[in-house]
DNA sequence: TTATAATTACAGTAATTCCTGAAATTACGA
DNA sequence: TCGTAATTTCAGGAATTACTGTAATTATAA
């Protein structure tokens, strides 16, 4: 498979991002042709276009779709499997959230709410343990939050967002309101 | 110096988090202590307490300046610089938001830009380049929402958060009312 | 200034992560 | 079921990143 230069940059581009993102080089590469390629490709395509090894692009095409960016079909009479990115950018936007969540945040919660657990107040590591606790709360009111715009229709979430700062004039309307 | 058992576990927590935060082991142990730790302490502590050579405290605490996750001071009468992490947990999410954006969606939004500067319809790379445009439109409309909540003061922003989906109810009174 | 304490730069080494090629396994079509 | 194409596993080596100790630099108190 060939690669246009204008695509050449977005491929290496973000192969230099990886080490930046948590992935690497190999990786990146792999994702950015996904990306900006329509039609599922196999393996071997991959190869050719990035030229890296059979068994590099196996193994970054097993970590892509732990990320859930990348989804495995069968194409009817060939026996080798064909790989896409999904299309919709929001719901990669969610899916990066949610993965990154489960990698970066969720660990840290759990050791929180495993330190915190019972109550130490009057030990010698009460500045610590107030650190904590604040920590736990932050942690939880956000992905709480998370959860919450997740729920959201992808509309909803879009026209909030537009909205950006203007959204504090309706919670002033709303204090007023009294509901 | 010397740490508690209980602060420890939170202290190699953060150490092994690093790899995951594109930080070091060695960093985020030195940020974990000092975000525990109320009052500023100067370079040699922090090798006492973690068993960390010198120089490798020295990058890192460069390091965290770089990410001002880590303020620098002197006291009066004493020569060495101490160091302190910034004790308001917003303000820490926020510096963490804007470095972290700094360094990961940045570099990729000038990418893009530049690479959609001038209009290429027509091109063999039309698919690759409606990607691109997705891409760029998502990363903006983001990043200004962003800038637009840094804005919000604290109380307004904590306040919506917590009031989460229930933004969507606020969002169609207003439909409602047209303004 | 000067002496010296404190910090940093840097070269060398250790540790980790990444990547390849070969061998083993899997799974499909005949 | 068998043969083969496709995929994955894995050990070894390459590349990168992290860390240490020493030497050089900086900065402060005398």
């Amino acid at each position: 498979m060939n690669v246009t230069p204008y695509q050449q940059d977005f491929i290496l581009h973000f192969g230099e991002m990886g080490s930046r993102w948590g992935i690497s080089r190999t990786v990146g590469q792999i994702y950015a042709l996904l990306y900006i390629t329509e039609a599922p490709i196999n393996a071997d395509d991959i190869v050719s276009a990035l030229g890296l090894s059979r068994s590099n692009v196996s193994m970054g095409l097993k970590e892509l779709q732990s990320w859930r960016l990348v989804k495995p079909q069968h194409l009817p009479g060939d026996r080798r499997e064909y790989f896409q990115a999904p299309a919709d950018i929001w719901q990669i936007f969610r899916t990066l959230v949610e993965e990154r969540r489960k990698r970066e945040v969720d660990p840290t919660l759990s050791m929180l709410r495993n330190a915190l657990m019972n109550d130490r107040t009057g030990t010698p590591d009460e500045y610590a343990e107030q650190r904590l606790k604040e920590m736990q709360d932050l942690i939880e009111l956000s992905t709480q939050w998370l959860d919450d715009m997740q729920q959201l229709e992808q509309r909803t979430a879009v026209k909030l967002m537009k909205l950006g700062g203007g959204v504090s004039k309706l919670l002033a309307g709303k204090a007023g309101r009294r509901s």
